[in-house]
DNA sequence: GCATTCATCACCCGAAACAGTGATTCGGCC
DNA sequence: GGCCGAATCACTGTTTCGGGTGATGAATGC
């Protein structure tokens, strides 16, 4: 018997998720919140083996109270549940410690499957959920100029805090000859520092 | 029915694999391979609706063949597989386009419900992948020095590509105290340059 | 009331980064 | 053979960074 409870503002979600659950046997509804405090106040005296949890609150986000629910009860597995279908909620509710993500009108089949998955420990994004996931994870490496085998070695020894003399003197080269590299990075990229250099490398994973 | 193939270079995986699933029904086994090529080479006259993929070939690698095959054949949904249990290879999969990754100890019902899932568009982890693909992740957030508001603020301007001069201008600041903020920043991250400043703040998602 | 922390400002100085310009060598390509 | 781009090296400036040091007021906390 998997004890499920829900955390959503929305009345209608409430209602809607506990009347497609309620004939289902495996499942027991043990409680619901409207916001994040009231459902703190419920895991002080009770539990439950999945919370459903929407991710746009007033107040405390959904992120925030997925966070302090996995440090408090880390048995607790989360479903993120919402009506965005946006990669960066879904990466950052993840990186909080939630174990799947679906969005509010999926069918009851997903919503089911989904809730299984989690409790038996695994993670699991519904279809929509994943695409959305993967183009958002994709959108971050197209469109960018090449770079040389010299430029990259040199972007990640740049990245790794060396100066150009110590770059120079790692790879054996001349200081100058780095310093044309580097020049060439911040130009190929379209950045104008370090700092910027840095900041896209790491974020289009380019080290 | 769903089509599965299997790309691993190890026979006796291969084996094991094909004894679990040769009863179920709903799956239909069309045919396997030992390495990169001749899995490309397969499927230049045939199909399959899911693909059990190893991460460590020889020749190429499974990050690198998955990414290939979600250019060609974007339909064909991509399942991870592999006796690693670690956090970066199972984000690079995803990144690459996996829909889902498990360890090849897994259990009969497992890995039935992964291509399940995976088939259905779903993405899905098994529990202890899952746990490891957390662990990573909360790994690069934890033991950080506190930042001030303040020098939060002058993180992310620098990480914008701004100097020193330009944000003391753009936050009414002297380009004194900047750059005391600047040096503090340094000092309680222990990096000794902007570089690696930057570096630090994107991976551990400072900004 | 006193210690602590934050935020602010100030100066010196050497090292590093950035801008601009130009040159040579080497290998691949048509 | 000639073209092109990558990789190498060189010099000259100006700007920015980074280390060190120190000071002051405001807010917080015990």
């Amino acid at each position: 018997m998997i004890r499920v409870f829900i955390v959503d503002d929305h009345p209608v979600v409430i209602e809607g998720i506990h009347s497609l659950l309620q004939n289902e046997k495996d499942i027991a509804w043990v409680g619901q919140a409207m916001n994040a405090a009231s459902c703190l106040g419920f895991f002080v005296n009770n539990t439950a083996d999945v919370v459903l949890m929407d991710i746009s609150m007033p107040g405390m986000d959904g992120v925030e109270l997925c966070s302090l629910m996995k440090e408090k009860y880390p048995g607790i597995m989360i479903l993120g549940l919402s009506t965005f279908n946006q990669g960066l909620y879904i990466k950052k509710m993840v990186e909080n410690g939630a174990s799947g993500y679906i969005l509010k009108n999926s069918s009851k089949e997903e919503l089911i499957q989904a809730i299984h998955a989690v409790h038996e420990g695994h993670i699991f994004f519904s279809g929509e959920v994943g695409i959305a996931l993967q183009e958002y994870q994709k959108s971050s490496k197209t469109a960018l100029p090449e770079l040389t085998a010299r430029e990259k070695e040199i972007l990640g020894l740049i990245a790794e805090g060396y100066t150009n003399p110590q770059i120079a003197e790692k790879i054996f080269l001349s200081p100058f000859t780095v310093d044309s590299h580097r020049k060439n990075l911040l130009a190929k990229l379209g950045v104008k520092n370090t700092a910027s250099l840095i900041r896209l490398a790491v974020e289009r994973k380019l080290i």
